[in-house]
DNA sequence: CACCGTATATCAGATAACGAGGTAGCCCGA
DNA sequence: TCGGGCTACCTCGTTATCTGATATACGGTG
C-alpha cells in the first residue's frame, strides 16, 4: 500500500503506537518499528531519531522497563516491557486518540465524500 | 462533552480544518475559529496563534484569497475565500488525513481491546 | 469613561519529528 | 582478510507549528 505518513501528523502517535505494540509483550527497539510499520498497513515507519528518544522517555517515566539481552547474532538488544504505569498511559492515550478521531471525522469526515 | 484537544495530536491538521470549513463558503478568521470548534463537537479550538500565521500561509500558497471587508458592529474582518489550488490542496490533504487515520485504525485497533 | 466582546496580529517558548551521522557486532563473498 | 550489508543502538542539529501572552482597535452597554 501507497502513502507513507510522515511529518506534523505523526506527532503525539508515537507513545500511544509504542505502547499498543508492547502490551502484546516484549520487544527490543528494532522490533517495536518493524512492528509499527506492519500493523499500519506500511503507513508508519518511525524513525530512529523519534523512536530511541521516545523510549528513552517513556522508560524515564515509569511506563517502560528495559533490559539489555545478548543475541546470538548482531549487537545486544535492549528489550522493553510494559509496567502498570504505562498500561494506564496506554488507556489515557487511546482515549485521547478516539477524542480527537472522533473530532476530526465530525469536522471532515463524511462531509467530503 | 468530551475534553478538549490540544498539543501535539493537532499539529498538521489545522491546514486541512481550515479548508474544510472554507469549502462551504467565505469566512472570516474568527468565524473560522467557530465553525471548527462546532464542527468538531467541541474537541477542536484552534488558538488564534496557529490559525492566523496558517491562514497567512495559506493565502501565500494560493490557497486562499482574502479581502479586508468592513463590519457594521466591530472592527473590519478579513475574509478568506478557497481558490482551485486551495481544493486540490484540500483533496490531498483529506486522502493524507484518511491513510493516516487508517493506519492508526490499523495498528491501535479499535480503542482498546 | 471603563469595560466587554469582537477581530486581527505577532512573539518567545516548548514539543517532537526528521535525516544524517556515529559506534559496533555478525555474516558472507571475493 | 578485507569490505560491504544487515542488524541494533544512540545522539545531534534542523525544522515545523502549537500554545499562551501580549498588543491594537472598533462598537455597544452601564
Amino acid at each position: 500500500m501507497e502513502g507513507r505518513i510522515k511529518g506534523q501528523l505523526l506527532k503525539g502517535t508515537t507513545t500511544l503506537l509504542v505502547l499498543t505494540v508492547l502490551r502484546d509483550g516484549e520487544l527490543y527497539g528494532y522490533e517495536i518499528a518493524q512492528r509499527i510499520r506492519e500493523r499500519s498497513g506500511g503507513a508508519f515507519v518511525p524513525s530512529e531519531g523519534s523512536l530511541y528518544p521516545a523510549l528513552h522517555s517513556l522508560e524515564a517515566a515509569g511506563a517502560l522497563e528495559a533490559s539489555w539481552q545478548a543475541s546470538d547474532r548482531g549487537p545486544r538488544r535492549r528489550y522493553y516491557k510494559i509496567t502498570k504505569t504505562g498500561l494506564g498511559m496506554l488507556k489515557e492515550h487511546a482515549q485521547e486518540w478516539a477524542t480527537f478521531s472522533l473530532g476530526m471525522a465530525r469536522a471532515v469526515g463524511g462531509a467530503d465524500q
